[in-house]
DNA sequence: CAAGAATATGAGCGATTATTCGCTTTCGGT
DNA sequence: ACCGAAAGCGAATAATCGCTCATATTCTTG
């Protein structure tokens, strides 16, 4: 007696085989926004190069939107993943040290994945259930900002909030565009230089 | 005997009256971009909102593609005339005076329709037609590395391609940061201070 | 193996979209 | 005043979209 239309709520998997479908949903999507780009990500489409019914779509995710979070949570975690840790190191280190540091785990953070990366960042509609990039944005800065303020009476600056906002759009803004702009003028070794310049820019910003 | 097809080619409009139904579309379409975004931006509703017709429309451009790249256009077109000359001028200053101008310059052309400008760098690259973005910042950089050259020997670089990289990347992506997405938190004075901090940032990297 | 729960299916609904075209109205030159 | 050209009109079209639901298949459990 499940009275209740199944196509409102989204399910929780409970089976290996649903674990599976879903789990096929979310990489097509990606593969999709990839490849093809936000406009062919129809959910025909997606269901379709997932080897799925839409009617199946429907069953673990109640919109459209909510199948594209999923795609941006995945990569989010992924990129956590790759940096954790790192950042809990930083505010022992002195200036330099920190901002090489801080530059390093950008370029790795937008090297997880660069093409579904930019996809988020140029693509994507900015509707509601992706503010957690936002989130992401602003844990960056208030985590930049304490370390400033624990190293305060070694710094060259005195409004320490305009500094993070400097410090942390510059890292942002380079390493997003060496990685998703310039990657075939950038190999390694220029990226390595890249590195040692961005990470001179902040640090004479800082300490003068 | 007009045997084509109206609505396949863009016509020029050669009255007054069409010039003033083109000018209603163009700027209806910007004023749509800026308070619904682009996804409420359809042909039948620009017309409308412009008091015209879709057929209309379509006797001025043959696709909505190039409706929106007139309005591309149309406002890097009032951003290069707010910045004319302004850049001719820096090629001959100092480097901490040419950096400062550069700063001050990209503040100017960001507070020219900020919410337009907001609207064409976030939401309209899902499309196609705006390569000419791509094409104005080129020309940004190659005219910062000429100036580059220049000074080559008042610099502390040696890389001038990357140093390039590096100024172009910072002064927009600060600029357009401050600007577009903290402009509440920014009034005048403080944005004075940034122009100051970013003036700095630059300049320091470039001169040791 | 029986039976209910979980999962999968896909034709099709309703809404929206960009674009078309036969037609009417207005303009400019004579 | 007249006529061809320019400009304007908007219902209609065809395609696509997100999403639903009645039905079929597969799993799990006793």
């Amino acid at each position: 007696m499940t009275r209740k239309p199944l196509t409102k709520p989204r399910k929780t998997a409970s089976q290996e085989r649903s674990r599976a479908t879903v789990d096929a949903l979310v990489e097509a999507t990606a593969r999709i926004l990839v490849k093809e780009g936000f406009d062919k990500a129809s959910t025909n489409h997606i269901a379709e190069v997932a080897g799925v019914s839409v009617g199946s779509l429907y069953q673990y995710f109640p919109t459209k939107e909510a199948l594209v979070a999923a795609v941006v949570e995945r990569h989010q975690q992924e990129i956590t993943q790759t940096v954790r840790g790192e950042l809990a190191d930083v505010l022992a280190q002195p200036v330099e040290k920190a901002v090489r540091m801080l530059v390093e785990v950008a370029v790795r953070a937008h090297r997880v994945d660069p093409r579904l990366h930019r996809v988020v960042a140029e693509q994507l509609p900015r509707v509601g259930e992706l503010e957690k990039l936002a989130t992401f944005n602003r844990e960056n800065f208030t985590l930049f900002r304490a370390y400033l303020e624990n190293h305060r009476d070694e710094l060259r600056v005195d409004d320490l909030e305009l500094a993070s906002f400097v410090c942390v759009t510059t890292i942002e803004a380079l390493t997003h565009n060496a990685v998703l702009h310039h990657a075939k003028a950038m190999p390694d070794e220029r990226m390595d230089k890249l590195i040692d310049e961005a990470t001179r820019l902040v640090t004479r910003y800082l300490l003068g």
